[in-house]
Formats: structure tokens, C-alpha cells, sequence
RNA sequence: CGGAGCGUAGCGCAGCUUGGUAGCGCACUUGCUUUGGGAGCAAGGGGUCGGAGGUUCAAAUCCUCUCGCUCCGACCA
């Protein structure tokens, strides 16, 4: 492609609206274009990397014998009545009615049409087990879109499904899958950890899943990882064990305290002199089970911070969120000064979090305005309460065996994969024949790749402050070919340079414009292609050579026109990845 | 949805407090000069100041309503 020709444009200035690099980058190096919040255009340079994704998805997947199909962007609102999913996805799902007033959306995801497919087709179990995907356009309405296309409302999405008579071949399959997604991330070259993680509202609570990670500073998700014992999981599931936690046991008896206006533990502990480990939080919330009306106080050490997600999981609830301040107020509990000693038992369930030594003793609210108890002690002192794992993981946690600490990283999720067991097959009624002659619900996997977040997750792990450093695997090009000199016979032989690269089959971008040096170069550097190829005057009529730069490493040689597309394929072959 | 903020040329912003000719930088067009790290000079094109209503002789500026966008929380590839 000659930039003479293309519709190009970069920009200098930052972005107003655009707070994380690669948000930053993909506009001001024309990748996207904004229309909307949430929805980007592609420009043309943008849209090549995204279809290198695509394809090196594709190879993987074809060779693990998945079978690529494409599904419809809209479908109709009956399939999502039948699973249930209607009224469950909430607002995310886009909905609507064409002129019959019969109800659509736009697919967020598609395990109703995907198992609507198979009901169709498939009877026996002797077409099992069988992987189908797509690669195509989502539309979520997210709660808050951000970071360009990052978190995005409509972007595209690699979706699998796979299909099994029984579990060992579900692991089977899943197993595949995970193996390909290694080889995928590895191939475009990205640093990526799969992690533990929780399975959401997608499959039961203990559904096999596992995300795909990609590392980065200014990832929205933490992974809790420890390289001795091969473990990383999301923070949210993580399973850990506090350490350094310096309990006060000196027996002593229960009292009150003044602590006025103090309702933050910060506050009671800077006003008591006292370690935040050494007090108790006490945070009550609501929720839905089963559609009943719950309270439960959870008990954390200070200065922990509750995970929402475990609790969720162990209320098994439909909806989990703080008690209102009325709430509170009915429950006579007195907001900032909230503690177990004195609660009418009847109307709370009590989870103590297994970190608390309940034969310590804690600064914890007194259940009235300005007090709080001192030496409370939950053995001797305190309600009765089930304990459980509560907290939210940390630096400086121990993994389960105690053996190792554990460490804490940024990611991106760029790809999430579980086992959904029969969920959606029972749920559209699907039957297939087994060996036996009897109907069973086949089990199902699921698997998804954010192919455009791909994209900005590896310009998060490859740019400078110059711009863009693409890994070779899907950069728009490979070679940035510039020319620097205005004369006849420099155009020429740029001519002959730029035909011969084309002619070796080498993705080269040729800036034939009509523009200075310096400003070349600083386009070339935004965009970020592996080499940078220039043709100059200076050099090129001292001693008739060009000049070959490194994009990743900054690293320059002389190369002679004679053979140059050899010379390139060379430079590119020993380019990592 | 809750909280905070912003809408003025394609992009980045000033002007608004104290109402009176709509401005600056980048980008764009033309000419001349320049040509190895976003060139210089000169001349130009481009705006119903997000929208509607109101106050006023007069509104980008003051008031009311509305729409859009961004940031902080719950969602997720």
C-alpha cells in the first residue's frame, strides 16, 4: 500500500476523551475512529490487525477440527424466552420489535442460536463430540463503556461451542480448547497467564472455567498468582491464606469506648492508637435467596476488604448489594458504629471471615452512636456465626498450602472459557441419542476471544512514547518504507525498491508522499510496524544504501538495494514474534 | 442507575465570572522557499458556540428544560 493513496490520518494532540495508552494510540495513529460511546469504526490500517487476530484464531481452532459457521447479528426474542435469558440478561442485551411487533435483539452472546442449530441436526451420539465457532459482531450495552476498545458496546468476538455425550469428554474438549487458546496468545506474542476464575451468571457456581489474561498495568481485573505452586486464579475466586497478622491475646475484659464521630475503622483506629488488624468490620448486606428477604453481616479484620463475589456464592443468592441506610435503621443498627455483640440473633445470618482468631481480642462497634466495644472477644463475646472465606486477596497472602506467598498482577481478559455443563441443552430441550437407544442432554463447553480487545491489549504491552510497537504477528504491515529525497532519480529507484518488496510477497507500506523527513518519521514511529525501510538522500548518494531501523530495539544497519527484499524477509525472520 | 465533570471549526483548547464584531494552535487549500526527527513566510477555506425555550435593545456568555460525551462504583470478551 502507497500512503499517497490511502486514507491516513494521525494525530498529535491526545485525545481528550482517551485515558489508557492504547486508546490513546489507536486513534491518534488513525486506527479508529470514534462514532459513538462504545462504537468505533475501523479505519483501514486497524482493521488489517484485527483480521490477523481473526485469522490466526482460525488456523488454530481449524486444526483442533473446530467447524467455523456464522450466526446471525440479530435473533429472535423466542429463543431467549426459552432459555430463560429474556429477562435475566437485563439491560445489556439490546432489545427491540420489527413492524410485526415481534420481539429481537442484538446477539450478545449465542448459545441459544448455536443449540438451536444442533437440536436441528444433530440425533445421534455417534456426530458428538463437535466444536462449532464464529467470528463476528457483539453488541453489549454496557453499564459503562470505556477505554476505547477496551470495553467496547459493539465489538467482535470469537465464540466456540462445544458439544458431549458425557464429562470425561467435555474435559477432553476443554482441554483442546484451553491448548489452542496457549497456542493463539502465544503466536501473536502476547505475555498472558490463564486463571482460575469464577463462572458468573454463564454456568453453576462450580463449573470448570478458566480466563485468559493478558498482563498489563492497566488491566481492570487482578490475578493472584504464585509461579512455585503453578497457581493463578482472578482475585475474586482466589483461594488464599492471610499472613502477618499480629493478633492482640492479652485477655482482658469487654468495654465500651467513646469514639465520637468516628465511623471509619481508619478513624477508631488512628483515634485508639491501634493496629487496623485489631478491630473488626462489620458490613451488612442484603440479599435476594430465593426470593426472600435476607440480612447477613459479614465480620472482616480491618483491614481487609470484603470479596462480594465469594459471599455471593455462598448466600447463593439472585441479588446481593449494602444494606440501604433505612435498611439499617430498621434493623436498629447505627451506620459507622455496627457490631456483632448485642444483635437480635433472629433477624441476621453471621459469617465470620476465616482469617478472624475468634480467641483474639477486637475495637468493634457497640451498636450505639460514638461507642464502640474494646476486647471484644468472638469466642467468649460474640453471636454465634458460620466462618468462611471472605476477604478479598492480597499481596503478601500465602497460597493454600502455606508454603509460598503469592503475588499480584494486572490483566486484561481477552478470552474466558467454561464448561456449561446442560445447562442451555436442558433448557431448549435437546435430545440426542446414546449408545443405548435413550435421550440424554448432551453437556456443552464455551469458549470466547475479544478479538478487537486482543488488539488493544497488545498495543497495552507494546508501546513506547513514540507509539506503537506491534508484535510482527498482527501488525498492519511489516516494513514502513519511507522516502526521504525529492529528486527524479531517488523517486525512481524508490519505485524499484517498493515494486521489488511487493513482488517478494512483503507487507510494505510505502510513504511516497510528499511530505519532510522528520515528519515521516514520526508517523512511522506512532504506527509502530516491526522496520522501518528509508530511502534518503544523504545516505543513498554518499555510498547508494538505505537504512534499515528496528522499531521494538531502535537498532539501525546500512543494507545495499542489491537483493534488498531478501535482505527484509532476513530482518523479519529473526524478528521474535 | 448513583456520584463528579465537560459540550465553542476535523483534533486540542481560550473566550463565559462582568452580555455588545467568535478567537488561538494543529490539520486542510494555494504560492514561494525548505527537506534526516512533526519546516518557514504569505494568502485562504471551514462555526446555526450540542439542542429547545426564556430574560434582554442585544446571549457562546444569564435562567429553565433537554440531548450527548467522559470520569469514579456494580457487568464482561
Amino acid at each position: 500500500m502507497r500512503l499517497s493513496k490511502s486514507i491516513w490520518q494521525t494525530y498529535k494532540e491526545i485525545p481528550a476523551d482517551a485515558e489508557i495508552a492504547s486508546h490513546q494510540l489507536m486513534i491518534r495513529a488513525g486506527l479508529i475512529h470514534k462514532v459513538g460511546s462504545g462504537l468505533y469504526n475501523y479505519m483501514p490500517f486497524g482493521y488489517r490487525s484485527i483480521r490477523k487476530v481473526e485469522q490466526i484464531i482460525r488456523e488454530e481452532l481449524d486444526k483442533i477440527d473446530c467447524q467455523e459457521i456464522l450466526m446471525t447479528v440479530v435473533t429472535p426474542g423466542e429463543l431467549w424466552q426459552e432459555s430463560g435469558r429474556w429477562e435475566k440478561m437485563g439491560g445489556e442485551m439490546l432489545k427491540f420489535k420489527d413492524k410485526g411487533e415481534r420481539d429481537l435483539c442484538i446477539s450478545p452472546t449465542n448459545e441459544e442460536t448455536v443449540t438451536d442449530i444442533f437440536r436441528k441436526i444433530v440425533k445421534s451420539y455417534k456426530q458428538l463430540p463437535l466444536t462449532l465457532y464464529q467470528i463476528n459482531t457483539k453488541f453489549r450495552d454496557e453499564i459503562r463503556p470505556r477505554f476505547g476498545l477496551m470495553r467496547g458496546r459493539e465489538f467482535t468476538m470469537k465464540d466456540a461451542y462445544s458439544f458431549h455425550m458425557d464429562k470425561s469428554s467435555l474435559d477432553k474438549g476443554y482441554q483442546e480448547l484451553f491448548d489452542a487458546y496457549c497456542a493463539i496468545f502465544n503466536r501473536i506474542g502476547l505475555e498472558f497467564s490463564a486463571v482460575e476464575a469464577d463462572a458468573g451468571a454463564m454456568a453453576e457456581g462450580d463449573a470448570k472455567t478458566h480466563e485468559f489474561q493478558v498482563i498489563a498495568n492497566s488491566g481492570e481485573d487482578q490475578i493472584i498468582y504464585c509461579e512455585e505452586e503453578n497457581y493463578a486464579a482472578n482475585a475474586e475466586k482466589a483461594e488464599t491464606i492471610r499472613g502477618g497478622v499480629e493478633f492482640n491475646l492479652q485477655e482482658a475484659a469487654i468495654g465500651i469506648v467513646d469514639t465520637p464521630n468516628k465511623t471509619t475503622i481508619e478513624e477508631v483506629c488512628a483515634f485508639l492508637s491501634l493496629p487496623q488488624q485489631q478491630s473488626l468490620k462489620s458490613l451488612v448486606y442484603y440479599a435476594d435467596i430465593e426470593g426472600e428477604d435476607h440480612f447477613i453481616l459479614c465480620l472482616l479484620l480491618g483491614d481487609d476488604s470484603l470479596n462480594e463475589l465469594k459471599l455471593r456464592n455462598i448466600l447463593a443468592c439472585q441479588e446481593l448489594r449494602p444494606a440501604t441506610d433505612s435498611e439499617l435503621l430498621k434493623l436498629n443498627l447505627v451506620k459507622g458504629f455496627i457490631g456483632p455483640k448485642g444483635l437480635a440473633a433472629d433477624k441476621m445470618r453471621v459469617i465470620y471471615d476465616q482469617a478472624i482468631n475468634r480467641d483474639a481480642y477486637y475495637i468493634t462497634g457497640a451498636n450505639q452512636e460514638d461507642k464502640h466495644f474494646e476486647n471484644f472477644c468472638p469466642a467468649r463475646d460474640g453471636m454465634i456465626g458460620e466462618t468462611a472465606d471472605l476477604r478479598m486477596a492480597v499481596e503478601g497472602d500465602y497460597t493454600l498450602s502455606g508454603a509460598h506467598q503469592i503475588q499480584v498482577k494486572r490483566g486484561i481478559e481477552v478470552g474466558h472459557i467454561f464448561q456449561l455443563g446442560d445447562l442451555y441443552t436442558k433448557a431448549l430441550g435437546v435430545k440426542v441419542l446414546d449408545q443405548n437407544g435413550k435421550t440424554k442432554a448432551p453437556l456443552m463447553g464455551c469458549y470466547g476471544i475479544g478479538v478487537t480487545r486482543v488488539v488493544a491489549a497488545a498495543i497495552e504491552q507494546g508501546h513506547d512514547e513514540n507509539g506503537i510497537i506491534w508484535p510482527k504477528s498482527i501488525a498492519p504491515f511489516h516494513v514502513y518504507f519511507a522516502l526521504v529525497g525529492k529528486s527524479e532519480e531517488i523517486k525512481n529507484e524508490a519505485e524499484k525498491i517498493y515494486q521489488e518488496l511487493l513482488n517478494a510477497g512483503i507487507e510494505v507500506l510505502f510513504d511516497d508522499r510528499n511530505a519532510g523527513a522528520g515528519f515521516k518519521f514520526k508517523d512511522s514511529d506512532l504506527l509502530g510496524l516491526p522496520l522501518r525501510l528509508v530511502l534518503g538522500e544523504r545516505n543513498f548518494k554518499e555510498n547508494g544504501q538505505l537504512e534499515l531501523i528496528m522499531r521494538s530495539t531502535g537498532e539501525k544497519e546500512l543494507v545495499s538495494p542489491e537483493g534488498i527484499a531478501t535482505t527484509i524477509q532476513q530482518a523479519l525472520d529473526k524478528l521474535e514474534k
